[in-house]
DNA sequence: CCTTACATTAACTGATCTGTAAATATATCC
DNA sequence: GGATATATTTACAGATCAGTTAATGTAAGG
Protein backbone atom coordinates (compact mmCIF):
# COMPACT_ATOMS: atom_id res chain seq x y z
CA UNK A 1 0.00 0.00 0.00
CA UNK A 2 1.57 3.15 -0.89
CA UNK A 3 1.82 6.07 1.57
CA UNK A 4 -1.32 7.70 -0.42
CA UNK A 5 -3.17 5.21 -0.06
CA UNK A 6 -2.51 4.67 3.79
CA UNK A 7 -2.84 8.29 4.23
CA UNK A 8 -6.27 8.07 2.75
CA UNK A 9 -7.53 5.15 4.74
CA UNK A 10 -6.91 7.14 7.99
CA UNK A 11 -8.67 9.87 6.23
CA UNK A 12 -11.51 7.94 5.55
CA UNK A 13 -11.27 6.03 8.89
CA UNK A 14 -11.40 9.34 10.94
CA UNK A 15 -14.20 10.61 9.43
CA UNK A 16 -16.62 6.72 10.22
CA UNK A 17 -15.53 6.63 13.87
CA UNK A 18 -16.32 10.76 14.41
CA UNK A 19 -19.29 10.04 12.56
CA UNK A 20 -20.50 6.71 14.27
CA UNK A 21 -18.52 6.30 17.22
CA UNK A 22 -15.53 3.83 17.70
CA UNK A 23 -16.87 0.93 19.05
CA UNK A 24 -19.73 1.44 16.64
CA UNK A 25 -17.78 1.36 14.01
CA UNK A 26 -16.61 -2.14 12.79
CA UNK A 27 -13.74 -3.11 11.12
CA UNK A 28 -15.87 -4.43 7.89
CA UNK A 29 -17.49 -1.38 7.74
CA UNK A 30 -13.89 0.80 7.71
CA UNK A 31 -12.97 -1.98 4.61
CA UNK A 32 -15.86 -1.35 2.99
CA UNK A 33 -16.14 2.54 2.94
CA UNK A 34 -12.28 2.68 2.21
CA UNK A 35 -12.35 0.33 -0.27
CA UNK A 36 -9.69 -1.55 1.24
CA UNK A 37 -9.68 -4.93 2.56
CA UNK A 38 -9.65 -5.86 5.86
CA UNK A 39 -6.55 -8.37 5.50
CA UNK A 40 -4.68 -5.12 4.04
CA UNK A 41 -5.90 -2.80 6.98
CA UNK A 42 -4.32 -5.55 9.45
CA UNK A 43 -1.22 -5.83 7.28
CA UNK A 44 -0.61 -2.06 8.19
CA UNK A 45 -2.63 -2.08 11.73
CA UNK A 46 -1.52 -5.03 14.31
CA UNK A 47 -5.36 -3.98 15.82
CA UNK A 48 -8.50 -1.65 15.86
CA UNK A 49 -6.65 0.24 18.33
CA UNK A 50 -3.48 0.86 16.88
CA UNK A 51 -5.79 2.59 13.80
CA UNK A 52 -7.54 4.17 16.51
CA UNK A 53 -4.24 6.02 17.38
CA UNK A 54 -3.08 6.80 14.12
CA UNK A 55 -6.43 8.40 13.32
CA UNK A 56 -5.67 10.15 16.29
CA UNK A 57 -2.61 11.41 15.62
CA UNK A 58 -4.39 12.63 12.50
CA UNK A 59 -6.83 14.25 14.34
CA UNK A 60 -4.78 16.23 16.55
CA UNK A 61 -2.28 17.64 13.60
CA UNK A 62 -5.11 18.41 11.74
CA UNK A 63 -7.41 20.00 14.46
CA UNK A 64 -4.25 21.95 16.06
CA UNK A 65 -3.00 23.43 12.61
CA UNK A 66 -6.08 24.41 11.75
CA UNK A 67 -7.32 26.16 15.26
CA UNK A 68 -4.40 28.07 15.53
CA UNK A 69 -3.42 29.35 12.17
CA UNK A 70 -7.73 30.42 12.61
CA UNK A 71 -6.78 32.35 15.73
CA UNK A 72 -3.29 33.89 13.79
CA UNK A 73 -5.42 34.87 10.78
CA UNK A 74 -7.82 36.57 12.63
CA UNK A 75 -6.01 38.70 15.15
CA UNK A 76 -2.70 40.19 15.65
CA UNK A 77 -1.90 40.70 19.68
CA UNK A 78 -1.61 37.86 21.73
CA UNK A 79 -4.51 38.89 23.61
CA UNK A 80 -6.93 38.75 20.52
CA UNK A 81 -5.57 35.48 19.70
CA UNK A 82 -6.71 33.99 22.67
CA UNK A 83 -10.27 35.21 22.28
CA UNK A 84 -10.68 34.82 18.41
CA UNK A 85 -9.82 31.13 19.36
CA UNK A 86 -14.00 31.11 20.54
CA UNK A 87 -14.51 32.77 16.65
CA UNK A 88 -13.05 29.79 15.36
CA UNK A 89 -15.11 27.17 17.38
CA UNK A 90 -17.85 29.18 16.31
CA UNK A 91 -17.16 28.23 12.43
CA UNK A 92 -16.31 24.94 13.30
CA UNK A 93 -19.45 24.61 15.58
CA UNK A 94 -21.78 25.70 12.36
CA UNK A 95 -19.57 23.49 9.73
CA UNK A 96 -21.98 20.41 8.58
CA UNK A 97 -21.04 16.79 10.47
CA UNK A 98 -19.66 19.08 13.75
CA UNK A 99 -20.05 15.97 15.99
CA UNK A 100 -18.03 17.69 19.22
CA UNK A 101 -14.03 16.58 19.95
CA UNK A 102 -12.82 13.41 18.94
CA UNK A 103 -10.56 13.09 22.02
CA UNK A 104 -13.47 14.11 24.44
CA UNK A 105 -15.26 11.21 22.48
CA UNK A 106 -12.66 8.75 22.49
CA UNK A 107 -11.36 9.26 26.21
CA UNK A 108 -15.53 8.41 26.49
CA UNK A 109 -15.04 4.92 25.03
CA UNK A 110 -11.97 4.07 26.48
CA UNK A 111 -11.83 5.36 29.99
CA UNK A 112 -9.25 3.34 31.35
CA UNK A 113 -5.74 5.72 31.66
CA UNK A 114 -3.69 2.49 31.02
CA UNK A 115 -5.21 2.81 27.79
CA UNK A 116 -3.09 4.37 24.43
CA UNK A 117 -6.42 5.83 23.42
CA UNK A 118 -6.91 7.79 26.37
CA UNK A 119 -3.50 8.87 27.07
CA UNK A 120 -3.08 10.24 23.62
CA UNK A 121 -6.65 12.05 23.53
CA UNK A 122 -5.29 13.80 26.74
CA UNK A 123 -1.94 14.62 24.96
CA UNK A 124 -3.84 16.48 22.87
CA UNK A 125 -5.12 18.76 25.23
CA UNK A 126 -1.90 19.45 26.82
CA UNK A 127 -0.82 20.66 23.38
CA UNK A 128 -3.53 23.26 23.53
CA UNK A 129 -2.87 24.39 26.95
CA UNK A 130 1.37 24.96 25.94
CA UNK A 131 -0.02 26.64 23.22
CA UNK A 132 -2.14 28.79 25.16
CA UNK A 133 0.54 29.03 27.75
CA UNK A 134 2.64 30.70 25.28
CA UNK A 135 -0.12 33.08 24.30
CA UNK A 136 -0.56 33.58 27.78
CA UNK A 137 2.94 34.58 28.91
CA UNK A 138 2.99 36.75 25.64
CA UNK A 139 0.00 38.80 26.48
CA UNK A 140 1.08 39.65 29.93
CA UNK A 141 -0.20 37.47 32.45
CA UNK A 142 0.65 36.73 36.05
CA UNK A 143 0.26 33.45 36.32
CA UNK A 144 0.30 32.14 32.10
CA UNK A 145 -0.13 28.14 32.67
CA UNK A 146 -3.15 29.28 34.93
CA UNK A 147 -4.80 31.88 32.42
CA UNK A 148 -4.22 28.58 29.74
CA UNK A 149 -5.71 26.58 31.61
CA UNK A 150 -9.37 28.03 32.42
CA UNK A 151 -9.06 29.02 28.92
CA UNK A 152 -9.09 25.22 28.01
CA UNK A 153 -11.73 25.14 30.58
CA UNK A 154 -13.97 27.71 28.82
CA UNK A 155 -13.03 25.87 25.58
CA UNK A 156 -13.43 22.43 26.18
CA UNK A 157 -16.96 23.52 28.14
CA UNK A 158 -18.15 25.67 24.93
CA UNK A 159 -17.28 22.13 22.55
CA UNK A 160 -19.51 19.96 25.04
CA UNK A 161 -22.36 22.30 25.01
CA UNK A 162 -22.15 22.86 21.45
CA UNK A 163 -22.52 19.12 20.67
CA UNK A 164 -25.40 18.42 23.05
CA UNK A 165 -27.51 21.56 22.05
CA UNK A 166 -26.85 21.29 18.24
CA UNK A 167 -26.25 25.26 18.73
CA UNK A 168 -23.23 27.66 18.56
CA UNK A 169 -24.02 29.88 20.94
CA UNK A 170 -21.78 27.95 23.53
CA UNK A 171 -18.90 30.03 21.41
CA UNK A 172 -20.24 33.57 22.39
CA UNK A 173 -21.18 32.08 25.76
CA UNK A 174 -17.74 31.20 26.84
CA UNK A 175 -15.95 33.75 24.95
CA UNK A 176 -18.17 36.55 27.41
CA UNK A 177 -16.46 34.78 30.05
CA UNK A 178 -12.70 34.99 28.54
CA UNK A 179 -13.26 38.63 27.60
CA UNK A 180 -13.45 39.09 31.28
CA UNK A 181 -10.51 37.40 32.55
CA UNK A 182 -8.29 39.31 29.48
CA UNK A 183 -9.62 42.27 31.14
CA UNK A 184 -7.61 41.87 34.55
CA UNK A 185 -4.58 41.41 32.28
CA UNK A 186 -2.01 43.70 33.20
CA UNK A 187 -0.94 45.03 30.16
CA UNK A 188 -4.73 45.55 29.46
CA UNK A 189 -4.43 48.00 32.70
CA UNK A 190 -1.82 50.36 31.20
CA UNK B 1 -40.18 -8.50 39.21
CA UNK B 2 -41.14 -6.51 42.32
CA UNK B 3 -40.37 -2.74 41.92
CA UNK B 4 -37.52 -3.45 44.09
CA UNK B 5 -35.79 -5.67 42.16
CA UNK B 6 -36.40 -3.38 39.24
CA UNK B 7 -35.06 -0.36 40.89
CA UNK B 8 -31.78 -2.44 41.68
CA UNK B 9 -31.04 -3.64 38.12
CA UNK B 10 -31.56 -0.19 37.14
CA UNK B 11 -28.89 0.63 39.92
CA UNK B 12 -26.34 -1.73 39.13
CA UNK B 13 -26.75 -1.45 35.39
CA UNK B 14 -26.04 2.18 35.99
CA UNK B 15 -22.58 1.90 37.32
CA UNK B 16 -21.32 -1.07 34.47
CA UNK B 17 -22.30 1.60 31.87
CA UNK B 18 -20.84 4.30 33.42
CA UNK B 19 -17.60 2.04 34.41
CA UNK B 20 -17.84 0.30 30.46
CA UNK B 21 -19.19 2.38 28.49
CA UNK B 22 -22.60 1.54 26.43
CA UNK B 23 -21.49 -0.03 23.26
CA UNK B 24 -19.19 -2.14 25.50
CA UNK B 25 -21.40 -3.64 27.92
CA UNK B 26 -23.03 -6.30 26.16
CA UNK B 27 -26.74 -7.22 28.04
CA UNK B 28 -25.55 -10.60 28.66
CA UNK B 29 -22.96 -8.86 30.95
CA UNK B 30 -26.40 -6.82 32.61
CA UNK B 31 -27.80 -10.25 33.37
CA UNK B 32 -24.44 -11.88 34.91
CA UNK B 33 -24.24 -9.33 37.04
CA UNK B 34 -27.45 -7.93 37.91
CA UNK B 35 -28.63 -11.49 38.96
CA UNK B 36 -31.69 -11.59 36.27
CA UNK B 37 -32.09 -13.19 33.40
CA UNK B 38 -31.86 -11.84 30.24
CA UNK B 39 -35.46 -12.39 29.20
CA UNK B 40 -36.35 -10.93 32.37
CA UNK B 41 -35.07 -7.81 31.44
CA UNK B 42 -36.06 -7.61 27.76
CA UNK B 43 -39.42 -8.50 29.69
CA UNK B 44 -39.46 -4.79 31.48
CA UNK B 45 -37.55 -3.15 28.52
CA UNK B 46 -38.33 -3.60 25.34
CA UNK B 47 -34.66 -2.49 23.81
CA UNK B 48 -31.51 -1.90 25.18
CA UNK B 49 -32.02 1.54 24.58
CA UNK B 50 -35.14 1.48 26.91
CA UNK B 51 -33.12 0.37 30.07
CA UNK B 52 -30.15 2.81 28.96
CA UNK B 53 -33.19 5.72 29.13
CA UNK B 54 -34.13 4.27 32.60
CA UNK B 55 -30.60 4.24 33.60
CA UNK B 56 -30.35 7.90 32.36
CA UNK B 57 -33.51 8.88 34.41
CA UNK B 58 -32.02 7.51 37.86
CA UNK B 59 -28.71 9.75 37.17
CA UNK B 60 -30.53 12.45 36.32
CA UNK B 61 -32.70 12.24 39.53
CA UNK B 62 -29.32 11.31 41.63
CA UNK B 63 -27.09 13.64 39.85
CA UNK B 64 -29.35 16.70 40.38
CA UNK B 65 -30.54 15.56 44.45
CA UNK B 66 -27.15 15.40 45.14
CA UNK B 67 -25.46 18.22 43.36
CA UNK B 68 -28.49 20.64 44.63
CA UNK B 69 -28.41 19.37 47.97
CA UNK B 70 -24.46 19.75 48.38
CA UNK B 71 -24.47 23.17 47.36
CA UNK B 72 -26.90 23.93 50.07
CA UNK B 73 -24.98 22.40 52.65
CA UNK B 74 -21.83 24.13 52.28
CA UNK B 75 -23.69 27.70 51.39
CA UNK B 76 -26.62 30.36 52.69
CA UNK B 77 -26.58 32.66 50.27
CA UNK B 78 -27.31 31.91 46.23
CA UNK B 79 -24.19 33.49 45.51
CA UNK B 80 -22.31 31.17 48.01
CA UNK B 81 -24.21 28.61 46.83
CA UNK B 82 -23.19 28.93 42.77
CA UNK B 83 -19.65 29.24 44.11
CA UNK B 84 -20.27 25.57 46.17
CA UNK B 85 -20.90 24.13 43.12
CA UNK B 86 -17.05 23.76 42.15
CA UNK B 87 -16.07 22.36 45.76
CA UNK B 88 -19.11 19.70 45.39
CA UNK B 89 -17.32 18.88 41.76
CA UNK B 90 -14.15 18.65 43.33
CA UNK B 91 -15.72 16.30 46.35
CA UNK B 92 -17.06 14.10 42.93
CA UNK B 93 -13.92 14.28 41.15
CA UNK B 94 -11.91 12.75 44.47
CA UNK B 95 -14.39 10.09 44.82
CA UNK B 96 -13.33 6.33 43.60
CA UNK B 97 -14.80 5.49 40.63
CA UNK B 98 -15.65 9.03 39.08
CA UNK B 99 -15.52 8.76 35.32
CA UNK B 100 -16.95 12.04 33.82
CA UNK B 101 -20.15 12.89 33.04
CA UNK B 102 -22.78 9.93 32.09
CA UNK B 103 -24.57 12.01 29.82
CA UNK B 104 -21.89 13.49 27.92
CA UNK B 105 -20.43 10.15 27.42
CA UNK B 106 -24.06 9.17 26.52
CA UNK B 107 -24.26 12.02 23.67
CA UNK B 108 -20.51 10.84 22.54
CA UNK B 109 -21.86 7.47 21.83
CA UNK B 110 -25.59 8.44 20.86
CA UNK B 111 -25.01 11.28 18.52
CA UNK B 112 -27.82 11.40 16.24
CA UNK B 113 -30.56 14.19 17.79
CA UNK B 114 -33.46 12.19 16.74
CA UNK B 115 -32.16 9.71 19.27
CA UNK B 116 -33.77 9.41 22.40
CA UNK B 117 -31.09 9.14 24.61
CA UNK B 118 -29.01 12.16 23.03
CA UNK B 119 -32.32 13.84 23.87
CA UNK B 120 -32.49 12.93 27.36
CA UNK B 121 -29.01 13.75 27.77
CA UNK B 122 -29.62 17.40 26.85
CA UNK B 123 -32.35 17.84 28.91
CA UNK B 124 -30.10 16.69 32.03
CA UNK B 125 -28.08 19.84 31.21
CA UNK B 126 -31.14 22.09 30.66
CA UNK B 127 -32.57 21.37 34.44
CA UNK B 128 -28.97 21.98 35.87
CA UNK B 129 -29.13 25.62 33.76
CA UNK B 130 -32.54 25.91 35.50
CA UNK B 131 -31.24 25.47 38.64
CA UNK B 132 -28.49 27.67 38.17
CA UNK B 133 -30.72 30.50 36.49
CA UNK B 134 -32.90 30.42 39.75
CA UNK B 135 -29.70 31.61 42.06
CA UNK B 136 -28.78 34.00 39.59
CA UNK B 137 -31.78 35.40 39.41
CA UNK B 138 -32.28 35.37 43.51
CA UNK B 139 -28.22 36.91 43.75
CA UNK B 140 -29.18 40.02 41.48
CA UNK B 141 -27.65 39.33 38.21
CA UNK B 142 -28.74 41.50 35.22
CA UNK B 143 -29.26 38.37 33.04
CA UNK B 144 -29.76 35.41 35.08
CA UNK B 145 -29.60 32.87 31.87
CA UNK B 146 -26.66 33.97 30.70
CA UNK B 147 -24.78 33.97 34.06
CA UNK B 148 -26.08 30.40 34.04
CA UNK B 149 -25.03 29.48 31.11
CA UNK B 150 -22.24 30.51 31.72
CA UNK B 151 -21.83 28.55 34.95
CA UNK B 152 -22.74 25.47 32.91
CA UNK B 153 -19.92 25.88 30.84
CA UNK B 154 -17.81 26.03 33.04
CA UNK B 155 -18.69 22.79 35.12
CA UNK B 156 -18.86 21.29 32.17
CA UNK B 157 -15.43 21.91 30.77
CA UNK B 158 -14.48 21.40 34.54
CA UNK B 159 -15.84 17.86 34.35
CA UNK B 160 -14.51 17.00 30.90
CA UNK B 161 -10.97 18.20 32.30
CA UNK B 162 -11.16 16.12 35.21
CA UNK B 163 -12.03 12.93 33.58
CA UNK B 164 -9.33 13.14 31.14
CA UNK B 165 -6.68 14.59 33.51
CA UNK B 166 -7.41 12.19 36.30
CA UNK B 167 -6.85 15.17 38.26
CA UNK B 168 -9.49 17.29 41.08
CA UNK B 169 -7.42 20.79 39.83
CA UNK B 170 -10.38 21.59 36.84
CA UNK B 171 -12.64 22.54 39.99
CA UNK B 172 -10.51 24.88 41.51
CA UNK B 173 -9.92 26.71 37.96
CA UNK B 174 -13.20 26.66 37.26
CA UNK B 175 -14.20 27.87 41.01
CA UNK B 176 -11.52 31.10 39.93
CA UNK B 177 -13.34 32.22 37.15
CA UNK B 178 -16.61 31.73 38.39
CA UNK B 179 -15.38 34.13 41.54
CA UNK B 180 -14.78 36.41 39.10
CA UNK B 181 -18.32 36.05 37.12
CA UNK B 182 -19.38 37.21 40.23
CA UNK B 183 -17.98 39.68 41.29
CA UNK B 184 -19.52 41.63 38.90
CA UNK B 185 -22.79 41.02 40.56
CA UNK B 186 -24.31 44.28 41.54
CA UNK B 187 -25.18 42.90 45.00
CA UNK B 188 -21.55 42.46 45.60
CA UNK B 189 -20.87 46.02 44.47
CA UNK B 190 -22.96 47.14 47.18
C1' DC C 1 9.60 -16.08 -20.03
C1' DC C 2 10.07 -17.54 -15.41
C1' DT C 3 10.71 -17.00 -10.59
C1' DT C 4 10.45 -14.67 -6.45
C1' DA C 5 8.42 -11.46 -3.38
C1' DC C 6 4.74 -8.89 -2.09
C1' DA C 7 -0.07 -6.96 -2.00
C1' DT C 8 -4.62 -8.15 -1.94
C1' DT C 9 -8.60 -10.97 -1.74
C1' DA C 10 -12.61 -14.00 -0.30
C1' DA C 11 -13.75 -16.98 3.01
C1' DC C 12 -13.54 -18.26 7.46
C1' DT C 13 -12.99 -18.61 13.03
C1' DG C 14 -14.75 -18.25 17.45
C1' DA C 15 -16.58 -14.91 20.29
C1' DT C 16 -20.04 -11.66 21.24
C1' DC C 17 -23.92 -8.72 19.90
C1' DT C 18 -29.25 -7.77 20.58
C1' DG C 19 -33.28 -10.00 20.96
C1' DT C 20 -36.58 -14.30 21.15
C1' DA C 21 -39.05 -19.00 21.61
C1' DA C 22 -40.07 -22.77 24.06
C1' DA C 23 -39.80 -24.90 28.45
C1' DT C 24 -39.85 -24.68 33.46
C1' DA C 25 -40.69 -22.86 38.01
C1' DT C 26 -43.68 -20.13 41.03
C1' DA C 27 -47.52 -17.88 42.85
C1' DT C 28 -52.58 -16.97 42.97
C1' DC C 29 -57.24 -18.11 42.86
C1' DC C 30 -61.14 -21.36 43.37
C1' DG D 1 -55.33 -29.80 45.78
C1' DG D 2 -55.84 -28.49 40.95
C1' DA D 3 -56.24 -24.90 37.29
C1' DT D 4 -54.63 -20.67 35.65
C1' DA D 5 -51.62 -16.77 35.14
C1' DT D 6 -47.16 -14.88 35.70
C1' DA D 7 -42.02 -14.90 36.25
C1' DT D 8 -37.99 -16.87 35.08
C1' DT D 9 -34.85 -19.97 32.82
C1' DT D 10 -32.15 -22.29 29.22
C1' DA D 11 -31.18 -22.54 24.69
C1' DC D 12 -31.07 -20.56 20.59
C1' DA D 13 -31.36 -17.12 16.13
C1' DG D 14 -29.16 -14.31 13.03
C1' DA D 15 -26.12 -10.62 12.76
C1' DT D 16 -21.86 -8.60 13.66
C1' DC D 17 -17.53 -8.28 16.28
C1' DA D 18 -12.06 -8.35 15.84
C1' DG D 19 -8.82 -10.81 13.67
C1' DT D 20 -6.69 -14.85 10.53
C1' DT D 21 -5.77 -18.35 6.94
C1' DA D 22 -5.08 -19.94 2.60
C1' DA D 23 -5.44 -18.75 -2.06
C1' DT D 24 -5.01 -15.39 -5.81
C1' DG D 25 -3.27 -11.57 -8.35
C1' DT D 26 0.64 -8.62 -9.58
C1' DA D 27 4.90 -6.52 -10.30
C1' DA D 28 10.02 -6.53 -10.31
C1' DG D 29 14.49 -9.03 -11.28
C1' DG D 30 17.10 -12.20 -13.89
Amino acid sequence: MSQNKRAELIRKALLLFYRNGFHATGMDLVAKETGVSKTSIYKHFRTKDELILAVLRLRDENFRNWLFRRMEERADTPQEQLLAMFDALEEWFLEDGFQGCMFIKACAEYQNPDDAINAQSYAHKRLLVDHFEKLAAQAGAEDPHALARQFLLLKEGAIVIAAMSHSQDAAHEAKSVAEILLANLPTCAQ
